[in-house]
DNA sequence: AATGAATGAGGTTTCATTCAT
DNA sequence: AATGAATGAAACCTCATTCAT
């Protein structure tokens, strides 16, 4: 399994870091959070966090990255375990998905909520990037798999994860679990595909 | 058939003013947006649009029952021509619903577009009474559904709305047409339905 | 009897949209009051004030002007009853005013409450030349006092002023009357004066 | 001797801001003074306020409170040098009065000039507060002195306070010094107060 | 005489960012 | 690595005033 990304090396001080500018941009969105609402997450001053990331901006890539690179591994674990290829597999990867972005932590739900058109023009094109080549993983389950006459593979995929994605507006854990969920939107598309022969 | 709200008497000067609140909300979100790209589609200048609205937040809560009012009406048209209940039912709702998202103009898709959450405090309880008066259509009628065992019926109508609404981040004129995306994803939900006898 | 100033020929239109000047003026201060809330308080748009009146500044020097001419008549006509010269003249006028300050409406109000430093430049002399003629009624009825050695005449009079002006800030119609209060600061001073032999 | 409020700690950069806050209330009022006005006496931009101040507000309430410390601090003094009760104990906390307002700085300058209802809701039930804290020393002082039959102790207290304070209006360095003015005053008082046997 | 829409100047405030220390 | 003060641009909003109608 190999890693999409590389934000490995950071030392425990920008951990912590990246971790409250995830908590931030998760709960506020990246507009609405501020630089100061960041540094006093963590009882510095905002001048502070420009001596580890150049710009509000350079927070939201490394945070997004990280969330891609998290929730990249998880699927990518649960795959391991899966079938090669089938409605199996997509299953554990769309279960896995909705476990990380519901429990997996902030940056996850950072790539989610942060929709690249909010971000500054400069990191647009990176941000997509990103998140294409972790939707990726879906695209080729997806071409793998024999869906009923009719149904487009990209859109089919659009919106399963457009589904799976929603659910971080409305869950709470005092409803189904993640992978309850998911099991609720397999079941619901069990006449989409067709079974393996 | 009743209407919801009732913005209906806006002169026209005001109409074109609410227009491009809509436009500039849609495009850009409610925090990007600012009043002045509104005054500057106009040819205003900022003071002028307080002559009608007295606040930003009060533009956005305007565009947001209209888009409410508007896209209730066309699922509610749609809804009279169809079936008092079972799946055709849903089909028209959910078909009307995303036909008018995409092709209905600004109002609707800033309903979805912006979340209450990027609101500012004052206005979030009004948005979200608003869209859950909306969403209390779509209540009543799988409630009205058979569901496979196992479905959840406020998770049902979560992820099918969730579905639909993330259309919006990808929709493009040049691939699948609105209905054609309603009936996708009716065409995947068919085993999670059971038939009315 | 002499009219210091002559705001007489105004019709009723005009007095009513003066009347509301002189209240917001009184409530408020100058600078506070919007004259939104003058043509707010007489059902009107603000564009409308300006038929009448050419700027906020004008209807603040006709307010002030009516109520420099409302309370010298008041004290004049308390004058015209009382003696020529002495104590009991200066009791009568100080009488008067503070009654008349209390009690007559807005406009004398104004004149007290309104500094002419919070007025713009423009009519800044223009209001301190109104309130000084008013004031030398005072300064002459000092004049033909005999004070007490050491008390210098000016300073008599603007203590005495000072005084009966302040009770605008606390003066409650629960509490003592005007007159009683012009009353406790006679009885107070009664040292100051010398009798008239 | 206590101290009434606590702004003693503030390092100099910010008491120097808090300077020009207090000067430009001072002469301008509390409406008309701009944080502009503030911020460029100190060579600054708007902006920079804001990392001391939170507010226009919160500099009013500073300024207001260290006006109000400064006086009681200085009245004070010079009652620990007085007799315990009677006339001369009054005449002592009113001459210190009116020479601290005369001569002590802006800052208690600020406290009698902004009538409270000139500042915005918020803090307007602060400033009460702290002026009615400060004027309990003229209460407590008056509540011990044998007063005329027929003077109230709150109109006689109010009237000498307002007397004092119009004094801020006329007063001058090329007539009578603060302490003379208020011996005028108490010399005016002559006969409203009874001596102690 | 009055309205309603608009202006334009100016107000307070926010915020990403910089920089000397 | 971090602070604290400051900047400068830009945001929302207010308000006296104007003007076509």
């Amino acid at each position: 399994m190999q890693s999409l990304t590389s934000t490995s090396h950071i030392d425990s001080r920008r951990l912590l870091l990246l971790d409250q500018a995830a908590a931030c941009f998760r709960r506020l969105g990246y507009q609405a959070a501020t630089v100061r609402d960041v540094a006093g997450a963590l009882g510095m001053t905002t001048g502070g966090i420009y001596a580890h990331y150049g710009s509000k901006e350079a927070l939201l890539v490394a945070v997004y990255t990280r969330g891609v690179e998290q929730i990249y591994e998880h699927v990518q674990a649960a795959l391991a375990r899966s079938a090669p290829k089938g409605p199996d597999r997509l299953r554990a990867a769309l279960t896995a998905h909705v476990e990380f972005l519901l429990s997996g932590g902030d940056y996850a739900q950072v790539v989610i909520r942060v929709m690249p058109d909010e971000a500054p023009e400069a990191v647009r094109a990176e941000l997509i990037r990103l998140r294409d080549r972790y939707e990726a993983v879906f695209t080729a389950i997806v071409k793998d798999l024999r869906l009923k006459r009719g149904i487009d593979r990209r859109v089919f995929r659009l919106l399963v994860l457009g589904a799976l994605n929603s659910t971080q507006r409305w869950y709470s854990k005092r409803g189904l679990t993640p992978s309850q969920i998911a099991g609720c939107l397999f079941a619901m598309l069990g006449s989409a595909i067709e079974e393996t022969s």
